[in-house]
DNA sequence: TATAGTGTTATCGG
DNA sequence: ACCGATAACACTAT
């Protein structure tokens, strides 16, 4: 579920509606969720402070906290991680749930909280949920951002060829690495593919000049379609990943192969080596 | 019942 | 040490 345009999502849910709220509990129970931490680290940590920023890089979130009480002195960061099925939910004093959109929505009652991982609540009684069913996800203190590659969101033209630089791996590969570019999950790959018409398996350091910054429009556009739509599920040729189905622009029949471990779904025909 | 899956990372071989 | 490929992780949906 979540690639980019979903956590982005999810940052602005936390930055409209649960920032500047008291923390007075914390649930860190799930040890698998909240690792390295032990249960009541993220808990001491937070109580009596508020979130005050809310940030991301590629799929990576983190928040700012302020200070206890009145103290000027800011908190740790809170790092949120939504895995491969996390969503986040802030509900409000009434308990009136927010959520970042309806790509988890399918399915999945509001208001159940089997999934539930991960848990703040504030002094006005609402509170913000981690709700991860694989249990993918990760929440931590302060968690390191800088072995991320730059955001796929604003990454420059000369940024994106130079990212491509040398690597021998076929550039859905390289795509998918959050170390080189940060962002970029399977479904996002495969669309900004097929707009760009470069063949998954294509080597990185062997696209042409003109490949390459087909490519980086189709990433931009790829992104900006699927925060408008409401997440990568709503991009164009996702419902043509499946087998039988034809390529929406020639007919041709897509092809399905596995690709920097992911299952991929291209045009063989637009999209040749 | 068996398999695939919108993500990350440890591990292994080159 | 770097690079790339693969398995594993936990759990649901088909």
């Amino acid at each position: 579920m979540p690639e980019l345009p979903e956590v982005e999502s999810a940052r602005r849910v936390i930055e409209s509606y649960a920032l500047g709220r008291r923390i007075v509990d914390v649930d860190d129970s799930d040890t698998y969720e909240c690792r390295p931490h032990s249960p009541g680290q993220i808990r001491d940590a937070l109580v009596g402070r508020k979130l005050t920023e809310a940030c991301r890089r590629g799929k990576s979130m983190w928040c700012l906290t302020g200070g206890v009480g009145r103290s000027r002195t800011p908190g740790p960061e809170l790092g949120i991680h939504l895995g491969m099925s996390g969503k986040i939910v802030v509900a409000d004093p009434n308990g009136a749930e927010t959520d970042g959109g309806d790509y988890w929505a399918r399915g999945r009652a509001a208001g159940d909280h089997r999934f539930t991982r991960f848990a703040l609540r504030f002094d006005d009684g609402g509170y913000l949920l981690l709700v991860d069913p694989r249990r993918l996800g990760r929440v931590r203190l302060d968690p390191p951002h800088e072995d991320l590659g730059p955001d796929a969101q604003g990454i420059g033209a000369a940024e994106f060829r130079a990212m491509l630089g040398r690597s021998a791996a076929p550039v859905k590969a390289r795509l998918l690495d959050q170390h080189a570019i940060a962002g970029i999950g399977n479904l996002l790959a495969d669309q900004a593919l097929w707009l760009a018409r470069v063949s998954p398996r294509h080597p990185a350091k062997e696209l042409s000049r003109a490949e390459a910054d087909r490519l980086h429009k189709g990433v931009r556009k790829a992104i900006t379609d699927a925060i408008a739509g409401g997440g990568v599920h709503t991009l164009s040729v996702i419902p043509y990943r499946k087998a039988g189905a034809e390529c929406p622009r020639d007919g041709a029949p897509m092809t399905r192969g596995t690709v920097g471990g992911r299952t991929t779904w291209w045009c063989a025909e637009e999209q040749k080596l």
